[in-house]
DNA sequence: AGCGTATACTTACGGCGTAAGGAAGTCAAG
DNA sequence: CTTGACTTCCTTACGCCGTAAGTATACGCT
C-alpha cells in the first residue's frame, strides 16, 4: 500500500562530489560557464540546488573541482621516449582538453588552491624532466616556459573570435574585415587578408611551431637531446 | 537663497564612458573582478546603478572596455632597435600591466570582441615584425608564439599562490609543504625545497628566459638578427 | 524498535543585472 | 523669456543568484 508517492529520495543513484562535479562541467561546455547555477545545476541532477551542498561546500569549491577534473583529463608525460617527446604529448594533450572545456582557462586565472589532479600534473612534469638530465634550475625554466605557453595559447584559441571549420573561419575574417578600417589597422588588415583568408588556414597548427621554438632551445640549453 | 538641497545633479564633473570603464578597472584592481557589480560601481562615482547605463550598453559592454584599457596601458613595440628588441620591451610592458590587472587574463578568455586599444596593438606588432623582415607566414608564427606565451606566462603568475615578496613566497611555499604529501608528489617537494625556498627566487625571473628562447629561435628560424 | 547519520527539501534573505518610466537640468530656436 | 527636445540621472520592480537555517525522510546500526 505504497504510502505516499514521494519521489523515492533514495534508491535512485545517489549524488556524490564526483557526479555533482561531472555534471557541472558538462554544463559548462554546453551552456557556458556564466550561465551555470547551483539552482541549473540541481535541475540537471534531479536534486534541488541545496542538496547539491551535501557535496561541494559552495560554488567556489566547485569549480576548484572542475578545474581539477579538467587536469586530470591531460595525459601524464610518459616514462618512455625521451623528455621531449613525452613534453610534446602531454602539451597537445593539455591543448585539447583545454580546447574542449574553454572555460577552464578563465577559472584557472582566478583560483589559486591547485587539486589533486593538478597536484599529480605538476608533479608528473617536473619527474619527467628531471628523469630526462634536466637540473633543479633548468627544469623550473622548462616548466614556466612550455606551461606558459600552453595556456597561452589554450587562451588564445578560446579568445580568436574563429569558428571551427576553415569556412566558418573564413566567414568570420571578412566579417572582421569590413569592421576594422585598413586605413587605421594595415598590417591587420593584410594579416588577415594574406594569410588568414588563404586556403588551408588553421591557427590551431600554430602551436606546434611555437612548441617546438621552446623545446629545440631547451635542448640546447641544456645539451640534452 | 538655495532652492533646496538637491544633490547638484550636474554641476558636478559627469559622467562619461571614460569615466566609468576607469572607476571599474581601479575597482576590479582593488576588490576583484568577482565583487564588482553595477550598484557598487555606481556608489564609488557617486551615482545610482542604472544611470550607468547611459554610458555603457550592459555589463558585458563595460568588461569589454576594461580589457580594452588594459591594451591601451601596454606600449606600442618601438619603432627602431630592431625586431627583438621591440618584442621583448612591448613583452614585458605587457606582463606589467597583465600584473597590475590580472583580472583581465580571465576576462580575455572569455569576450572575443576586440576593442580599438586591442586592435591597434595587434595591428603594430604585427607591423614591427613585418618591419623586421618577417615574411607573412612568419609573422604568424611569431605573433602566436609570443602573444601564447606572454599570456600564458600572466595567468601563471596569476595563479601561482606565491606572495610578491621573498619572504611571502617562502611562507607560502613551507604551508604548502605541509599539505603535499612528500611522497605522494616527491617532485613537486624536491623542486619547492631546492628550487622555491632557495633565497633569492622570484617566479617572475623567469619571463625572461622563456621569451629569449622564443625569440632567439625566432631569429635563427629567420636568419634575422 | 529506536537512534544516529546522511541525504534531500523548504523557506527566506540580501544582492545581482537590467527593463520601464519619470524628473530635473541644459540648450537652441522661436 | 518661453518652449520643447535632449541628456543625464533616479525610482521602482522583476526574476535570478548563492547560501544560511531549519526540517523531513530513509538507511544502517544496535
Amino acid at each position: 500500500m505504497a504510502p505516499k508517492t514521494k519521489p523515492d529520495t533514495r534508491a535512485r543513484v545517489p549524488l556524490s562530489t564526483e557526479r555533482v562535479l561531472q555534471a557541472a562541467v558538462t554544463f559548462a561546455d554546453e551552456h557556458g560557464i556564466a550561465s551555470l547555477s547551483m539552482r541549473k545545476l540541481g535541475e540537471v541532477l534531479g536534486v534541488e540546488a541545496m542538496s547539491l551542498y551535501n557535496h561541494v561546500a559552495n560554488k567556489d569549491q566547485l569549480l576548484d573541482g572542475m578545474v581539477d577534473l579538467v587536469f586530470a583529463e591531460i595525459d601524464l608525460p610518459a616514462g618512455e621516449g625521451g623528455w621531449k617527446a613525452a613534453m610534446r604529448e602531454r602539451a597537445e594533450s593539455a591543448r585539447q582538453a583545454l580546447r574542449r572545456h574553454p572555460w577552464a582557462i578563465a577559472l584557472m586565472s582566478t583560483r589559486t588552491s591547485p587539486g589533486p589532479a593538478t597536484l599529480r600534473h605538476h608533479d608528473a612534469v617536473i619527474g619527467s624532466l628531471r628523469a630526462g638530465g634536466f637540473s633543479v634550475e633548468m627544469t623550473a625554466h622548462a616548466f614556466s616556459a612550455i606551461d606558459s605557453y600552453i595556456y597561452g595559447f589554450a587562451l588564445q584559441e578560446a579568445t580568436l573570435p574563429l569558428g571551427d571549420t576553415e569556412e566558418e573561419t573564413a566567414e568570420v575574417a571578412k566579417m572582421m574585415l569590413t569592421q576594422v578600417p585598413a586605413d587605421q589597422f594595415p598590417h591587420l588588415t593584410e594579416f588577415t587578408v594574406e594569410h588568414v583568408l588563404r586556403a588551408g588556414y588553421h591557427y590551431g597548427d600554430e602551436f606546434a611551431f611555437g612548441l617546438d621554438l621552446i623545446l629545440d632551445g631547451l635542448g640546447r640549453a641544456t645539451g640534452l637531446a
